[in-house]
Order: structure tokens, then C-alpha cells, then sequence
DNA sequence: TTCATAGTTCGATGCTAATCGAAGCATTAA
DNA sequence: TTAATGCTTCGATTAGCATCGAACTATGAA
């Protein structure tokens, strides 16, 4: 008898429906309230905080209390990892549910996912790098094309400095909306800082939007259509 | 109401410690057949039968039907990820669980997970890496140093080609034997190949077991001790 | 055909865990 | 102090599911 890593714990805990939509609301990078994520799971806060209690335990999220709130974290980058793979599987394997979505129109546009860039417009950016064949996406996943890396350092990002991480360069991660894909791992989230420093968009406080200026949201556009 | 992933029927089917070890038995890549996976799972065939039809019916294993066995396989390279991801985890929160390890001897100290080097050789190799500082493991994952780039072309293995591969590089890997990590990713595939094409080591047939030679393990432990 | 082996189905059992109403505790506002 | 809000604990209910014995099907061997 040997010790090892008990898998079956941890993915029991991502494995009930209420908890892994509170996970999923926390994909966000926000810090949530329990009241929040009961909200986001559908269930009454007693529920919640027996869900919240749990996953307390099982260190996958992280409280922080401030005033007569609870604030909520996922409790590590690799909590996202495993969110966005096991979305990737479920879409493969057509697993699919219903659920809500934003009813914000902006947030439904534009919206921040953990780090990168999430809604219509995080869609529409990860087609349009297909289509200009800077990014390939198949069963394996998604990686840049030699066009993609050219791209990618004339556009002002640090490849180099990107692949001395250890997150991968680039993975799929589903949109609440439809099941399209937006672009998630450090070179996602490389462009979403580079819009940021560019000036074509910028974060909505104390939210998840992304606002664009029209010249940001041309020059976006600009990007996406060869 | 919208369609989304369904993560907690996935990540359900991964929650339960039957199953879990049945998924952790075909990392090593093999095909394996009802049987072997309910002594794998430590549960009769009959249970075994039950879960096996779950994972199926989710898309997580697929069945190929060879005279009257039925053998198991992974549906697809994502599925490893997720179990490597969420032995990360499980690790990390320190959430582990007696199991038993491989009895023969030659399967502990070399063999085959998935596509990787594990067992004690394997585990040497990681420290060995890590000690050279040709890589750097920190709670963020496992990365090449600088040093590392340089030793993996002089040592042929074609970084460029890897990158190009939806895989991440580095991945820690957690060995049965004890809580030591291995080397995964298409980097510790790619050292593993090597070792094949250089002759130090072969894969026995029909098993996970990888056999070096005397001098492949003298050139082995050469390399990890500098 | 007869026997052995691999695997599944069925039915019964027992346990775990999700759920929510009601009540309690803690913090803030008035 | 009183009232309101956020959250948790308790208790009871319910449902789902893992488990295995026993019986059944399918394939291959003698």
C-alpha cells in the first residue's frame, strides 16, 4: 500500500452540479459572496454554504471575510486549468446543459474570463485568428501557426517571455453563450493586456465588462477581418 | 437559458475512487480489459461492468471488442491531461490515499505512463533535472530553465517541433510509488523517445515496463548526476 | 457437445450526499 | 438598543448510486 494523489476526491468536489456552477461563476477572477455564488448555483443560501463549506475543506476555493461578507477565490491557477479542460472535454463529448447566461447585453459583449477575453467578442476573436490562420484548432487543441508567431511578436508580444511560464501558450476555453470557443491560456491573456496597454479597451471596476472605445473596437475589428 | 459545458457530469464521472483508479490504470497508454481494470479498482467484475458503462456512455473510455475480451482505452489525450491536472491538485491540498503500488520490481523502478518515464528511474529523472537546474518546479507548475533549452538541443530534441504541439511542455506527473513527481509533457515524452533511439532503454512487449541496458543506465545516471 | 472464461444484467441493500425550512449567530446601520 | 442583512447550523427528507450475490449471455477450448 502506497501513498498517492486522490484524484477521486478532488474531482468529486468540481463533480455536482451546484458547485461546479459556482466554480464556473468564479472562473472570473472576481472574488464572489456565498450569497452571489448561491445565486449563480441556483440553490438556497443554506445549500450554498454547505457547498461552500466543502469546497473550503477540499482547498479549492478560498475564503476571505471582510465586513459581515464572505468573499470567495478559486484557490489556485490550477483550479482553472482543470475547469477549462474538463469544459473542453465536455463539449467534445457533447455533454451539454442548460444554463443562464449574462443578461448584462455588455457583459454578454465583452466580459473578462479569469484573464482573458470572454463573450461575443472573445468568439469573434478566436475565429477570426483562425481564419486568418494565425491559430489552428483541432482535437489536440489549439495552437499559434509560424504566421500566428509572427503575428504575435510584430503585434508586440513577448513569446519568449510567454513560454518561460508554465501555463500552455494556448487552450480553448467555452463561452456561457453557444458552445464556441474563446482563446484562454498566457497567449489569451497576453492580447487582452495588450488591448489593455494599446488603449482599445479597458476594465469596468468592481465588474466583469470590458469596454471598448470605438477606436479600440475599429481597430479590433481591423484585427479579426484580413 | 443557454447551452454550456457540462463540467460536473464529467468531472462526476472522474469522482469516484473505483473509477478514478480504473482512468489511472490506463494513463500507461495500454489497452486493458474489463477484468484487469476491476483488480486495478480493487471491485468485482460486476461493478467494474457498472462503472465501465458509465465511463462509456460519457465518452471517457472507448471499448474495443477483440474475441471475447473487451479492452479499454482513453478516449483521447485530453482525458490524460485532466487526471494529470487533477493529481496536481490533489497533491497540492495534500489530499492522498493508500493504493497499491505496482509489486513487481522491475515496473517500479522503470516503465511507461502514458507516454513518459515513471517509476523510480522516472522520479530520478525529475530530481536529476531539477537538480542540474535544467528545469524549475514551483506551485505554478514545471518549466525549462535557460540552461534546460540549451541541454535539450545539444541532447537532440527538437524544442521547436514540441512547441508546435497543443501540448504543454512541462507537466509534473505523480508517481504512485510515494508523493514524487515525473517528468509529463511533450517534453518528458520527447526524453523518454530519446532514450529509446539512443539505445539505452526498450520497452518490453505486451507490458509498461521499460528495460535499460547496463550501459544505458550508466549513460542514464550519468546524465542525471553532473 | 460440454466446459471454462469474460462479461453483463438484475435485484436487493445500504450508505452518502444534496436539498431546504427553521432557527441561530454575527455584523452593520439607524 | 433595535432592526436588518449575510451567513451558518441543525434536523428531516429524499434521491441517487455504489456494491455485490446470483443468474444469464457470449466466446473460445477440449
Amino acid at each position: 500500500m502506497k501513498e498517492g494523489p486522490d484524484i477521486a476526491r478532488v474531482a468529486a468536489l468540481l463533480g455536482d452540479p451546484a458547485r461546479a456552477n459556482m466554480l464556473t461563476a468564479l472562473m472570473s477572477g472576481r472574488a464572489l459572496t456565498a450569497a452571489e455564488l448561491a445565486q449563480e448555483a441556483g440553490v438556497t443560501p443554506q445549500t450554498a454554504s454547505s457547498h461552500l463549506a466543502k469546497l473550503e475543506a477540499g482547498q479549492i476555493v478560498v475564503p476571505r471575510k471582510q465586513g459581515r461578507y464572505r468573499y470567495f477565490t478559486l484557490s489556485g491557477p490550477d483550479i482553472v486549468e482543470a475547469l477549462e479542460i474538463l469544459m473542453g472535454i465536455a463539449n467534445r463529448v457533447g455533454h451539454n446543459r442548460v444554463r443562464t447566461g449574462p443578461k448584462d447585453p455588455e457583459l454578454r459583449k465583452a466580459r473578462v474570463c479569469y484573464d482573458h477575453l470572454a463573450g461575443d467578442m472573445g468568439v469573434a476573436l478566436f475565429d477570426g485568428l483562425a481564419k486568418r490562420k494565425l491559430i489552428e484548432s483541432n482535437i489536440n487543441g489549439v495552437a499559434l501557426t509560424p504566421a500566428g508567431i509572427n503575428f504575435a511578436n510584430t503585434f508586440g508580444i513577448d513569446l519568449d517571455g510567454l513560454r518561460a511560464k508554465r501555463r500552455p501558450l494556448c487552450r480553448e476555453c467555452l463561452d456561457w453563450s453557444a458552445r464556441q470557443s474563446h482563446l484562454a491560456g498566457s497567449f489569451g491573456a497576453a492580447l487582452l493586456d495588450r488591448f489593455y496597454d494599446l488603449g482599445w479597451a479597458g476594465r469596468m471596476p468592481e465588474s466583469r465588462i470590458v469596454r471598448f472605445s470605438d477606436a479600440g473596437e475599429k481597430s479590433f475589428r481591423d484585427l479579426i477581418n484580413p
